[in-house]
DNA sequence: ATCCCGATCTAAACAGTGTCAAGTCGAAGG
DNA sequence: CCTTCGACTTGACACTGTTTAGATCGGGAT
């Protein structure tokens, strides 16, 4: 039954022969219409908001490109493909803020981890399906060294900001507690994440200021706790 | 081809008929085999913990406990009752381990909340499937009455220490001093169990003495920042 | 002892999914 | 011109969760 719901607009290609080939390609459907690469990871990206990583669907993401179940493999392998590239995106955009947020920490080490701090849970607060899809590593191709170089970027302006903090030079290791700083810092902001994603905050929100409270009260209140390298960690210089 | 693989195995109910039935309904075969409910949650247990959430079928824990894939549905409506029965199991735990920690930690309100750090994190690692079912919200019945219950102790026994801390009574609210730092403390340990779960920690843990190091040094070095009831924050009496 | 009833499970079907093997189309290069 | 090649479609297969109708059994009431 639906399986002809599609059809008539393959029918219409008769409409083409006589009439002038329209010399606008603009929404384009014929079997190249170029740009379907863009396409599919804006679909993606639009239904993973919509319904939540899970409640993605090849199909559907095909569906709303236009295109046959079977296209999307062409460009992206299989649905871990797809995913892998919409993650990597994220991720993209995720290093840029987190780089941004350092640069405005200036050379205060803890200002930087604030700033990072702040932006990270904000990122994923705005963009909630691109964040759980970056952290899905059973829907990512991790072993993807594309995925893995870009999505290390963002790692490497934490760890940045904590050998600042530690006095640590770039070609040395980073000492345990730096280490440990460097965990400590990213589980609180990620699990803040987390956690609010996953709507855990949200009787609390109702009871304190509504959901918005969650980034502009809840989160300040949490980062007051963000771990900052004062006590006995080592810092040199 | 391999929808016939599985008929053998039904077939065999003719060897019924002749040979006596067995005394014995050890492993019943029948229609009433009366522990059904227990094997489909053990078999879950076991199906996730194999390949992940989302690697669950429901008709693949109907094939492992030996039904057909609509008796299920008898004892938890559909697929989400399962599931969300398997992490009310999961809190139930879950909430006893905590509440251990909680005990273990005497009337120092700094230890308790060490120890139930230690012990939230320990739990997740050792019990990964259950733990990443227990806060998918979206496999899950979070509306559920039981559910809710259940998993509010957890959530309590962390509140109860925080209360401690800051010297709030059970009636009057928690201060938003103490909001913060019950948020920080619940990130924190929830973070480095989500990174470590989503295999994030694994290429430190390379380096630095293997997978057990997770547990063994990594979560020490992390819990050093546990945040305190120590600065400006409210400590009554 | 029998009947029946409700709980328990099966069988069959439906709509949906991802992926694969062939085939078709259209443009670009020999 | 015509061949080749990338982009896309078609149709199939195996699988999924859920629904419907029917088969089976255990246990209480008569």
């Amino acid at each position: 039954m639906n399986s002809v719901k599609m059809q008539p607009a393959r029918k219409s290609r008769a409409a083409k022969k006589p009439g002038k080939t329209p010399a606008v390609p603009q929404a384009a459907r014929a079997y190249h219409h170029g740009n379907l690469r863009e396409k599919l990871v804006a679909a993606t990206e639009a239904l993973i908001l919509e319904r939540g990583v899970d409640g993605f669907s090849l199909r559907e993401v095909a569906r709303r490109a236009g295109v046959s179940p079977a296209a999307p493999a062409h460009h992206f392998g299989d649905t871990r493909g797809l995913l892998t590239e919409v993650a990597m995106r994220g991720y993209a955009d995720f290093g840029d803020v987190l780089a941004a947020a350092d640069a405005r920490g200036g050379n205060d080490p803890a200002k930087r981890l604030h700033e990072q701090g702040q932006a990270y849970v904000t990122f994923a607060l705005k963009n909630p399906a691109r964040f759980a899809l970056m952290f899905r590593t059973d829907k990512v191709d991790i072993t993807d060294a594309k995925f893995l170089e870009i999505s290390n970027r963002s790692f490497r302006t934490l760890e940045g900001a904590i050998r600042a903090a530690t006095g640590t030079e770039a070609e040395e290791e980073l000492s345990p507690d730096g280490f440990g700083l460097l965990m400590a810092v990213w589980s609180i902001v990620h699990g803040f994440s987390h956690l609010a994603l996953g709507g855990e905050f949200d009787y609390a929100a109702r009871m304190r200021g509504g959901k918005e409270a969650i980034l502009k009260s809840f989160l300040p209140l949490t980062l007051k706790h963000l771990p900052l390298p004062s006590g006995n960690i080592q810092k040199a210089r």
